[in-house]
DNA sequence: ACTTTGTAAAATGTTAACAATTATTATTGA
DNA sequence: TCAATAATAATTGTTAACATTTTACAAAGT
């Protein structure tokens, strides 16, 4: 994993010191996985493989399983494991995709007015790498980018509001069948970083809403 | 806790065996008792305490807690332990409650017509619970049973959108300030339970959306 | 041949000890 | 006396071993 030893002596005056957990970085790295289907719903997923090819034991594993099946991007048996979950129904779908536009149509109209430029910063960043993840056809980078920016912009509006959204968003990005169109992914997140840059709300609502499909 | 070893030989002949873990439990546990205000945001809630009043050791009450917290029930700072969340401020609770309306109408509507005799009298029983409950003023089972009630057609409906519902209804549930219209909270309940008993499907959207506010 | 039953393997559930971090208290210095 | 600092205690994070449950497989019986 990551040295969480850093040398205190010669670190950077301001240092934004975002001590992930363990169980965190396992739980952020199954997910982009899962998103990018690497693992099917066949075969449960063993806590003891990972537990090895993480190099950790079975408690933080444990720990990102349950959170992501909390999330609903896994399902777990009680004593059988968990799974990949099955992509919601199409009603099902339908609901969340309206409770994902309210959400971000509301934090986007929160959030615009105390935007800053190192905001503006942070987006293009990730719209950078949204692209080079697209470029190379990267689909768990993709999955991580595109989440990211939309969290970023939740994030900005209302911590409060940020765990409801994430497990909606893996809800829907369960099915991630338009992950072919790859060049209309980067065009669609251009458009909504550029609209917020302007700061202009109804076309990044728009932009939003047509993302969210 | 609760013996988990049945005895086999004299079970009924259809049993269903909802075996709880014991992560399940506490957290139910300390769910209804955080929303019933038993406990302040002021102090952390200390694993180590909590494992010896429940009998077990750290494991399932740090999984509890952590459920907890994705749930917004609870607050969690790395390395420092969870608190009682606070209330979701205005704006936030009013994109709660609708969202929650959202989900529980289309719910009922999906619900409704395959619901049988069997479920009348569940939810009969969850609502002679709550009676019960408001008559002692027994704030931890007046939320228990609210939630189970709604829990029940939201179930009944989708096991894929339980877990978004949960973790809504838990946020808005923090600021309980209309616990003290005991006899208005049963009421309620009751108009949705008469409702969905005669299925009158508008009477029953009726009749929860008035209950969420 | 099929079902049943018993045994062994493998997986998850739980526990307790250890490591690392944070909070508290005591101490030293000006 | 007060601030800075070191020692100490308390708490969470992680690990490994143990307990329980589920699954797979083989053998025996009908």
């Amino acid at each position: 994993m990551v040295s969480k030893k850093a040398d205190r002596s010669l670190r950077p005056p301001v240092s934004k010191k975002p001590v992930r957990s363990l169980r965190e970085q396992i739980t952020d790295a199954l997910r982009s996985e899962v998103l990018a289907g690497v693992w099917t719903n066949e075969a449960p997923m063993r806590e003891h493989a990972l537990a090895e090819r993480f190099g950790v034991s079975r408690g933080p594993i444990r720990d990102a399983l349950l959170q992501l099946s909390q999330e609903g991007v896994l399902v777990y048996s009680p004593n059988k494991g968990v799974r990949v979950n099955t992509p919601p129904a199409e009603a099902e779908r339908l609901l969340l995709q309206s409770m994902r536009r309210e959400m971000e149509t509301f934090c986007i109209g929160r959030c615009m007015e105390h935007l800053t430029e190192a905001d503006d910063e942070q987006l293009e960043g990730i719209l950078a790498e949204l692209t080079r993840a697209c470029e190379r056809a990267d689909l768990s980078a993709i999955a991580d980018n595109d989440l990211a920016l939309h969290r970023y912009l939740v994030r900005r509006a209302s911590r409060e509001l940020e765990g409801v959204w994430q497990s909606i968003a893996s809800r829907l990005l369960m099915d991630y069948s338009r992950i072919d169109r790859l060049d209309q992914i980067v065009a669609e997140h251009e458009a909504i970083v550029c609209a917020v840059k302007k700061r202009n709300l109804k076309a990044a609502q728009k932009a939003i809403n047509a993302n969210i499909i």
